[in-house]
DNA sequence: TAATACCAAGAAATCGTTTTCTCAACACCT
DNA sequence: AGGTGTTGAGAAAACGATTTCTTGGTATTA
């Protein structure tokens, strides 16, 4: 109940305040005996500095704020795992917001990270109509990293994966495999993830001499219910695809329930690759095909980037991007699967 | 880069400081007129209140820590996101920290909630040997929550399902199917879940009559790893389970991909049933027969549990026990399964 | 030896709020 | 009319740390 103060490790101790916080932030000019007794008092008292008064007056926060764009998404969540462990490690704490897709949160959440004086932010942005807060933000000076996906108009610290060649790596696989009729799941083109991987699509269609038909191209919200909606769509075509191609996780997952409503023999009938691995999809049916994303090191990237951007505020923008990897199962009915099989026996 | 205090604002409204904290804390006291000048002030310079000087002075934080004893598992997402909802819905930020079944994480972010002087903290406990923090942290006052787990020597407000009954009916319902030889993968019971699972798997073979063979009891930690080992050891029994009930959703997927790897056919060679649902579980290779618990609620009684507390410190205390629900899919060989197919067509 | 430089440690100011204290103005009551 | 509450608002203290300022003592140098 009675909380210690470091006024009175002080009295205790013997010596002035300030000679304790010398002590706590580890000053070379102070005399070995006198912090010996400092850190027996500390110890004695079962004292914890109080980390609101210390941001106040040091104004250097030890907390990073994260606004995730969706909290239910497995792939943010291996992200936030990174992040966790690589920002506590520093002894950093996080506060974290899930926009959930939506501008309105997002503002809200900008301005908690304003008054909250985070030391800084990993963000990822959530397409804002207006635009403005991330601006007034700017201004603020706190340093931002942005995650996953970019905002083309400012310049900023960015950690990302290589989507344009990770989406050409999905569709060049189909191609390589016979399909020729590939459809395409994609999130909306104002995320440059969207916009990125439709880009990759496009590019292994047009390098094996495919052209793109754009019915066969569906722009969905990036939830399951997005994925389920526009599957169903493709499935309606007069002509159906005999592949699908999803730009992510959660629309994959729509996309797999809607074709197993439909009694859809995947590959058989259409053949089928993700965007974003997740530790289950080998164990879906059938198990995934999918572009793999270094969740784990995308999180940590981000710390250590944001790190450098607080310790050296004017130093040079950098976008690291990270490489993805194609992961191969068995909804895309490659060969692979065949002799898979074959080997078993 | 210029903040703006308090203290600009009074000077350009042409009030003292006290006034304007009045305006921004609505006391009632406060002439209307000096009110719409303050707040025109206050829009005027763009004005935010720095969080961690009030929360200093007034010793209320409306930050709520958050100790998460698995981040990876998809069951403690749905739960942070109802506590997310809730908690920004009152204007409270959360500081997230994932102890990830580790004893001495968990105790240095026990510290870190300490430090940082939360108004509150929800705790999923993880297993620790010496059980010394959490008596220290009771006696700063904080008010906790735990969440899904419980700690028995302690006397606090919990919000949790009720995991005999679940796990009753998920075995009983194996039995009504006519399998006998049920085994069984559970979590050390140390945690309460994985004791009153137990418990709830004793008590429907009780009641069917079916004695309990200690040889298919499996305990393992929490993770896929530990199903996976657990489920290789029930399939390398002399005499094979011909159902598993599995305590956890982690636990159920290392379930699901060992018995995959054997190349055993589910349900037809052996049955399966998990506890916690997942949004993707049928999709799996089967439909997974699950126990499903309301996650979102949980997370939203444990923010309301705890606001209460904050309020009222000393109120009696509480523990909230929600139901959980039996989701019938493929994987337990239901007659339901054949029901449905026959409803189709 | 006197003057200067340096150093460790205490005293006091500071961070940006909230809260207590104080006081003037005004209505109310006998 | 004089005393007594009320009430609204400013002045100043307080929250618990860090940082600047100050000081007394020691080492260095001419």
């Amino acid at each position: 109940m009675p909380t210690i103060t470091l006024k009175e490790v002080a009295s205790t101790a013997g010596v002035s305040q300030a000679t304790v916080s010398r002590v706590l932030n580890n000053h070379p000019t102070v005399n070995a005996e006198l912090r010996e007794r400092v850190q027996e008092a500390i110890r004695k008292l079962g004292y914890h500095p109080n980390q609101t008064a210390r941001r106040l007056r040091a104004k250097t926060s030890n907390v990073i704020g994260l606004i995730i764009s969706d909290i239910q998404n497995p792939y943010f969540i291996s992200i936030i795992r990174g992040i966790e462990d690589t920002a506590y490690a520093q002894q950093m704490s996080i506060i974290l917001c899930n926009s959930d897709e939506d501008a309105g949160k997002q503002e809200m959440y900008l301005r908690v990270m304003q008054s909250e004086h985070v030391a800084g932010l990993i963000y990822v942005p959530t397409p804002d109509p207006t635009g403005m807060v991330i601006h007034t933000l700017l201004e603020t000076g706190i340093p931002i990293i942005l995650l996953d996906r970019v905002l083309d108009e400012i310049e900023l610290d960015i950690v990302k994966v290589d989507n344009v060649q990770g989406a050409y790596d999905a569709v060049a696989h189909l191609l390589e495999l016979g399909y020729r009729r590939i459809g395409t799941i994609m999130s909306v083109p104002e995320l440059t993830t969207g916009k990125e991987r439709y880009e990759g699509y496009c590019k292994a269609l047009k390098a094996f001499g495919v052209g793109v038909d754009t019915s066969l191209v569906k722009i969905a919200d990036s939830r399951s219910e997005g994925g389920y909606r526009m599957a169903n769509e493709l499935l309606s075509l007069p002509q159906r695809p005999d592949a699908i191609f999803v730009g992510n996780n959660l629309m994959t997952l729509g996309t797999l329930r809607a074709l197993h409503e439909a009694n859809v023999d995947i590959p058989g009938e259409i053949a089928l690759v993700g965007f974003d691995d997740m530790p289950w999809s080998g164990d879906l049916r059938p198990p995934l095909t999918v572009i793999s994303q270094p969740t784990y090191e995308l999180g940590r990237e981000a710390v250590q980037l944001l790190q450098r951007r607080i310790t050296q505020p004017d130093a040079p923008h950098r976008t690291v991007t990270l490489q993805t990897q194609l992961i191969i199962r068995e909804s895309c009915g490659s060969k692979v699967r065949r002799k898979k099989d074959n080997e078993k026996r």
